[in-house]
RNA sequence: GCGAGGGUAGCCAAGCUAGGUCAAAGGCGCCAGACUUAAGAUCUGGUUGCGAAGGCAUUCGUGCGUUCGAAUCGCACCCCCCGCACCA
């Protein structure tokens, strides 16, 4: 080894030689298989740290598995479907200042070849050029030969597959969705598209058809079961109002709706043509018919209804809303003879509907008196409107008046309800956005019903049974997110498929649509099996269904599926015996953004297209990676790359360091300061092999062993085991904390206390433990440890606990020098001394039968202070220190009791003789104190000038320092 | 609003699911000492306060409570972050 570390050399050495080698190139064999897979990249820029991040924990899993024998298959992909390169090869042709600013300040592109890079093709076939070189050159040891990018003819095919499948099942159905659009740009508007209002979520609103005549007046709600509370409506005088033809499903009907209703009612799923003005007046002080109840309520004016809120008029529900109380009580003493009513309101009785807890029969009422509101135009009304909507939600049940939704709960109603009242013709569903939303380009935006729209099935209730199915038999990592697996696989309604824009595969049963590109990236991890085949003259057309039928499900005979594909009978039975031998998917490692989503469908296609022993095994989740506290963006910056990282810091350091920096979800911020730190300890763990090499050590196992040495042995076992457990689990943190840092101090302590016989083999197993991390200068320390051409340490047995070198006893008499070193220590700094010798007494023998006795009574749960000195007192030796026991045990016994179970029966196996560990450990003491160290039993000392002896405990010697 | 996660010493962070070994791992930063011509690296010690004997006092978002004993359990409150879709 090279005095200084040089990542560089070091790093493409050792890639080179992985490459050449073909090690990680894997082909089913005898062993165990494991099968790991990571989301591939999106190809609009470069790789970052959160890729980084992602793919390094997936290639430590990859490393560590292999190192434990398994068989494992690591492959990689790039994903380029969708519309973001779309819109970057647009942004880079109009040459943006942002875009070009961003691509070639942070993603590192010169900008030459920034300028060509103008079309979607040339963006791809840079990036996965880029992303391939940056993911070897940071280590991965992935299995390139199967590299696919998306919009391979080859894919598509697979896709199409895939799809048709779906159609076939009756998984992808057609039907409508609402969506944010912009009126002006007769356009969906994406997040970033929008100028105000990015929050916004679309919601939707019952609207329940009032009667008047032969007119509908619409209300919107939230809550449709109040319906059965309605005492009036909500006309707001000062707003315009019209009257419109609505046409549904075939269906037409006159509607009366403010002005601003009737524009949003055209962008939705229904035929929409104005009629004519209606005066505000006319509508006010009329009698309109409850659709439901068949109530005549009366509509009266209100200040507090808005014309750009639902349909413009509002149901008022006196007894729940605080609103509604509010604006009723308003008008209890006005003169509303301009409107016609001439009738008492307070007349109008109140209809609670709802049993709430925390509430008597009106809690609208109740709440407004609480809050002290004082009419509709007070703030505290939205407050008091909250909290009764909250209590009703959560612990509210319909009450006996609701006829046959009596009983239910307020929480279970909405979607029932509606569903009813719409199959009476009473109700619809109307989308509405939770705040305002306003385009780019200035335009206000409304919710649009697109249709025709294909839609993954997602919400099919049996589906999702099966997913839950596969989610309870799957390991989720970390286990809590279980939870979150479950919820929303519970929240994941029907998902569009089809898209008019982008990169991709055309839907194959209507071919004018495009498949949208999280569709297509569901069951992707079977191509990788397939994919390696393709370089063997076997084109697209040569991937017709009954080959994927027969390699991916088993269905078709293989002699047919030759047939019909034109590929050879053998060909095709090696891919299907290969995909038999790699599939299910062992473990999928993501970060957490893609629960949601990906993580999602991949569950919903793996169930729906195969048999249960091929559904996915385990899922494991991490955080993101922020820089210097900043989030990262890909197209706003600031990114740190990962060939940034690399370059700078070399590949072993930039592992180490985002390995180590968070755990699991945990989001990891990516420091300058923490990576230089990370660059020391490894020039230190550089260094420290580098002298054992160097020094010509070798195995000292067969020689006699010291104390210390077993005591490193022992300690080793236990970081040994924290590892593994760790990896397990994917902890990375963790396991580096044990691998590295923890065993790290251990072998500092050994080579303090003078160990040296096993720097060999403690190097021997730690350049093993930390291979999968940091695997480059691992491979470095096992060539110059004798390792010969083609044994790479990427292959070597991983150190797994050795039950046989744990020796507790070392590890205790190890606790007890280096507290008794600690306590001089502090004893020295707190008297301010340098003493000129110290003199240690070790526990006399009394105390310490004492102590067994204690430690056995604590065991057998009957220890207490007059028990302990009873028994004490019948033993005859002990009589003679009749006067000092009382005072130990009553300090003796609280120390014990406070001690837990495990503690207690370490230690109550154990029979240290303090007295010879001291000794020869007296000249390390000396050493470390720098005086001259003396160790008598308190038994019988032999010099005890300040009668320090009678201080003296088990595992607590006393001290005394002579100046 | 709904759902999920979290608040620990200067910072990052472990521990809390099985309450006592917790003044609380580890790392970083900082301070001091050793080594060195010096710096860096490395090693040692310190880093809540007090302390001329290994100790004591007070801490783990806030407030109550359960317990012989709580960072760990219960209740209430405050605060932070993430997701909520057709977008990869």
């Amino acid at each position: 080894m090279q005095q200084d570390y040089k990542p560089g050399e070091i790093e493409k050495k050792w890639q080179e030689r992985w490459s050449k080698s073909r090690i990680f190139e894997a082909e089913p064999s005898e062993d165990e298989k494991f099968f790991i897979t990571i989301p591939y990249p999106y190809l609009n820029g470069n790789l970052h740290a959160g890729h980084t991040r992602t793919f390094t924990i997936g290639d430590v899993v990859a490393r560590y598995r292999r190192m434990l024998g398994f068989n494992v298959l690591f492959p990689m992909g790039f994903h380029v479907t969708g519309t973001p390169i779309v819109g970057l090869a647009e942004l880079i042709q109009n040459r943006e200042p942002q875009t070009m600013e961003v691509y070639s300040r942070f993603h590192g592109i010169p900008l030459d070849v920034l300028e060509t890079l103008d079309t979607p093709e040339k963006i791809v076939d840079y990036f996965k050029v880029e992303s391939e070189f940056n993911m070897r050159s940071i280590g991965y040891s992935i299995d390139w030969r199967r590299k696919f990018t998306t919009t391979d003819p080859h894919y598509k095919k697979f896709i199409e597959w895939q799809f048709n499948l779906l159609y076939d099942k009756s998984l992808i159905v057609k039907g409508s969705h609402p969506v944010k659009w912009c009126p002006h740009d007769n356009n969906p508007v994406e997040d970033h598209d929008i100028l105000h209002g990015e929050s916004a979520t679309i919601v939707d609103f019952t609207f329940l058809k009032f009667k008047y005549d032969d007119v509908v007046l619409p209300c919107a709600t939230l809550r449709p079961e109040t319906i059965f509370g309605v005492t009036n409506l909500w006309v707001n005088p000062d707003i315009e109002h019209v009257k419109i033809k609505v046409e549904k499903d075939g269906r037409e009907e006159f509607w009366i709706v403010s002005k601003e209703a009737y524009r949003k009612l055209t962008f939705t799923d229904r035929k929409v043509d104005f009629v004519e003005n209606v005066p505000s007046s006319s509508i006010i002080g009329i009698k309109v018919k409850n659709p439901l109840t068949g109530a005549e309520v009366i509509t009266l004016p209100a200040s507090f209804v808005k014309g750009g809120n639902g349909s413009g008029i509002v149901m008022s529900v006196p007894a729940h809303a605080p609103y509604d109380y509010l604006a009723l009580r308003d008008l209890y003493d006005r003169d509303l003879s301009e409107f016609g009513i001439d009738e008492d309101l307070r007349r109008i009785e109140f209809i609670s509907l709802i049993k709430a807890p925390e509430f008597g029969e009106y809690p609208a009422v109740e709440a407004v008196e609480k809050f002290g509101v004082t009419d509709q135009d007070d703030p505290r009304a939205e407050e008091a409107t909250k909290v009764v909507y909250r209590r009703e939600f959560h612990g509210g049940v319909l009450k006996e008046n609701t006829g046959k939704y009596a009983g239910i709960a307020v929480s279970k109603i909405k979607d029932v309800l509606t569903q009813d009242l719409i199959e009476q013709g009473i109700g619809e569903v109307f989308y509405e956005f939770s705040e305002p939303v306003v385009c780019r380009c200035g335009t206000p935006c409304v919710v649009n019903m697109v249709r025709g729209q294909w839609f993954l099935n997602y919400s099919n209730p049996e589906w999702k049974e099966k997913v839950y199915r596969c989610i309870e038999k799957m390991d989720i990592i970390p286990e809590e997110l279980r939870l979150e697996f479950n919820n929303k696989v519970d929240w994941l309604k029907d998902k569009a498929c089809a898209r008019r824009k982008g990169l991709g595969t055309n839907l194959p049963f209507d071919k004018k649509w495009l498949i949208e590109s999280l569709g297509d990236s569901t069951i992707y991890m079977s191509y990788y099996i397939m994919a390696k085949f393709f370089a063997d003259g076997i084109t697209p057309e040569h991937l017709t269904p009954a080959l994927f039928d027969h390699v991916l499900l088993g269905k078709v005979t293989a002699e047919d599926a030759a047939k019909d594909s034109g590929v050879p009978v053998e060909t095709i039975k090696q891919m299907r015996s290969d995909f038999e031998y790699w599939y299910p998917v062992d473990l999928r490692s993501s970060g957490k953004d893609l629960i949601p989503n990906h993580l999602l469908f991949f569950l919903f296609h793996h169930v729906a297209i195969f048999e249960e022993d091929k559904w996915p095994l385990a899922i494991a989740i991490n955080g993101f990676v922020s820089l210097e506290g900043k989030k990262m963006s890909k197209s706003k910056g600031p990114l740190l790359t990962l060939k940034d990282a690399v370059d700078n810091y070399g590949a072993d350091i930039s592992r180490l360091y985002i390995l180590s920096s968070a755990e699991q979800t945990q989001d990891a911020d990516w420091k300058n300061s923490g990576i230089e730190a990370a660059r020391k300890q490894m020039d230190r763990l550089y260094g420290f092999a580098a002298d054992i090499v160097s020094s010509g050590a070798s195995s000292g196992m067969k020689g006699e062993l010291k104390l210390i040495d077993r005591w490193i042995l022992s300690r080793l076992q236990h970081r040994i085991q924290e590892t593994n457990d760790a990896l397990d689990s994917i902890q990375t943190r963790h396991a580096l904390q044990n691998s590295f840092f923890l065993l790290y101090n251990d072998v500092k302590w050994y080579q303090r206390r003078g160990g040296s016989a096993l720097l060999y083999d403690i190097m021997d197993t730690w350049v093993r433990l930390l291979s999968p991390f940091t695997p480059h200068l691992c491979e470095e320390i096992w060539e110059t440890m004798g390792h010969g051409e083609g044994d790479f340490v990427s292959f070597a047995a991983y150190p797994v606990y050795d039950e046989g070198l744990v020796d507790m006893s070392a590890e205790f008499a190890e606790e007890l020098v280096s507290n008794t070193l600690a306590d001089i220590e502090e004893i020295a700094r707190v008297t301010k001394m340098s003493p000129k010798k110290v003199i240690l007494y070790t526990s006399p023998a009394w105390k310490t039968e004492a102590y067994k006795v204690a430690l056995s009574m604590q065991r057998d749960g009957n220890l207490n202070v007059g028990a302990l000195m009873k028994s004490l007192m019948a033993v005859p030796d002990m009589k003679r220190y009749g006067k000092e026991v009382p005072a130990f045990v009553k300090k003796l016994v609280p120390d014990i009791t406070s001690m837990n179970t495990e503690k207690i029966e370490m230690l109550a196996d154990f029979d240290l003789n303090e007295e010879a560990i001291l000794k020869e450990a007296s000249g390390f003491l000396a050493a470390e104190i720098g005086c001259p160290v003396e160790v008598y039993s308190a038994d019988a000392p032999q010099y005890d000038p300040e009668k320090k002896s009678r201080f003296a405990v088990p595992l607590r010697p006393a001290i005394y320092l002579e100046k």
